[in-house]
DNA sequence: TTGCTCCTCACGTCACGTGAGGTGGC
DNA sequence: TTGCTCCTCACGTCACGTGAGGTGGC
């Protein structure tokens, strides 16, 4: 029999560690002292101590490693669990990997040319919820066209004719663009209403904007010239990262003072394959 | 501005969070009602949120981003806590797949044949203290011999001449395998004694067990004979792990009632390189 | 009056590390 | 009497999740 701090020495854990597997009830000592509360353990008890090491090393919570001794595990079983813990191993080393990637790329960004303060490309990958939105749209002719002048009428068309339908918005104001296999591109104003809400006119009609469990999105702080500058960045971030845009990209117009516009706040929003 | 329910479901992260960003001084809300304590959030601190969400996904702890932000960052700084942070990102990396290869092993080692019930198989790799052990020791051709008869020699003899010195055991009996380049093996009984002992005898030798940062350790429970199956273990686990021994290969005699052979538990160690 | 949104505690998580304060036997 | 080993609380860790219990404005 031993003291627990020779049992401990001998195993290469910690005192209170046996005290923690004593609470637990995972490796109880193999005598207590009435008296003085001093807990003995038996040298056949360093093979039980191993065990749950090496469960533990395998990646197992002591909560399962209890139930597994106490239940006295089958050899089936056993093998059973170490299959969950396999996938869930996996899934965690991919986790790690991938982390790292993102961190190795972020030093290259920073350190490459042209240099970016990195801080201000806060890319951030969430998904996004289905909106309804009324719209009206207008073609141009490509991304290098002036998209101002467009949304200058479009707005105002758009927000008296749901007024005249007498259908209130309900979110923030969209923009949206799609671009055709000819290369024109539909520019849409667009902005929410209320997903059962009805617009009875012939040149607003209603669009639905599905959910999408990955978009790539970026806020843009400042004017509409500018904005130029973020999507570079998202469009440079989307490459780096592999990844596919699918579908309309989008404008949220989060906030808009009307008399400021380099205080608006815009979110831009790719969906992901 | 939003409510913090709004601006929650804007930037995809909880109630919750945003309420445990304000306490920890990460991010608190632009204005707090004075009246019912209400938070309300700018669009613009949806960029700071992203920020954190950002450098959160590299890594980074709270703390860390807190600090971070709080001291307005340089650019060259930023990669610097990014080189770190890769450095550990690589460590973990390749820790959860090692672990991972570990948990396959396992399963083949199950699954595979023979059949293992492999819970009796704890082989754990530990460190292990320098001792210093007064040792007689004796030839043997090979590990086909006998070393029963040969230890059945020896430790009376080790244990007379220390009792003829005055120099009394100070912890458990050793015994020692040395392979030698002939292939002859040094059979070598020992047993613990204080590190400042001084043995004057011309048969007894002090000899000093190096510590050892990692060494793979087998717990044999029972007599000496089926002690070869615990070997073939831990022999088949060195190979498995493509690890190395080097130095002499120990047994430990954690306890050995003279009366029950059966009950005795020796602990067998294999220094690794 | 009933929902709705929001609020502040405060416990729980996981496996111990780390004091604080105290005790029995050499 | 002084070390030594051991004991029992109990807080802290990390980033929130999850109730419990309550409140102000439509």
């Amino acid at each position: 029999m031993f003291g627990i701090g020779q049992f401990a020495q001998i195993a290469k854990v910690s005192v209170r560690t046996l005290r923690h597997y004593d609470d637990v009830g995972l490796l109880p000592p193999a005598a207590v002292d009435a008296q003085t509360g001093y807990r003995s353990y038996a040298a056949s008890q360093l093979s039980a101590l191993n065990r749950i090491l090496v469960l533990k090393d395998l990646g197992f919570t002591l909560a399962e490693i209890t139930q597994m001794i106490e239940a006295g595990i089958a050899n089936e079983e056993l093998v059973g669990m170490l299959r969950l813990r396999r996938a869930e191993a996996e899934r965690k080393a991919e986790d790690e990997h991938r982390r790292l990637a993102r961190v190795a790329a972020r030093i290259d960004i920073l350190t490459g040319e042209p240099a970016m303060t990195d801080l201000e490309t806060a890319v951030v990958v969430k998904p996004i919820d289905a909106v309804t939105v009324a719209v009206v749209g207008e073609q141009a002719s490509g991304f290098d066209a002036e998209f101002a002048p467009i949304f200058g009428r479009l707005y105002p068309a758009l927000f008296a004719e749901l007024g005249r339908c007498g259908v209130a918005p309900a979110g923030p104001t969209y923009g949206l663009y799609n671009q055709r296999d000819d290369g024109d591109i539909d520019v849409i104003a667009g902005v929410v209403i209320a997903a059962d809400a009805e617009v009875d006119s012939s040149t607003v009609t209603v669009r639905r904007l599905d959910a999408a469990a990955r978009a790539a999105t970026l806020v843009h702080q400042g004017d509409m010239e500018s904005i130029v500058n973020s999507y570079a960045i998202l469009d440079r971030w989307i490459e780096q990262a592999g990844e596919t845009i699918v579908g309309l990209s989008r404008e949220v117009y989060l906030d808009c003072p009307p008399d400021d516009q380099t205080k608006w706040v815009t979110e831009l929003q790719f969906v992901l394959a």
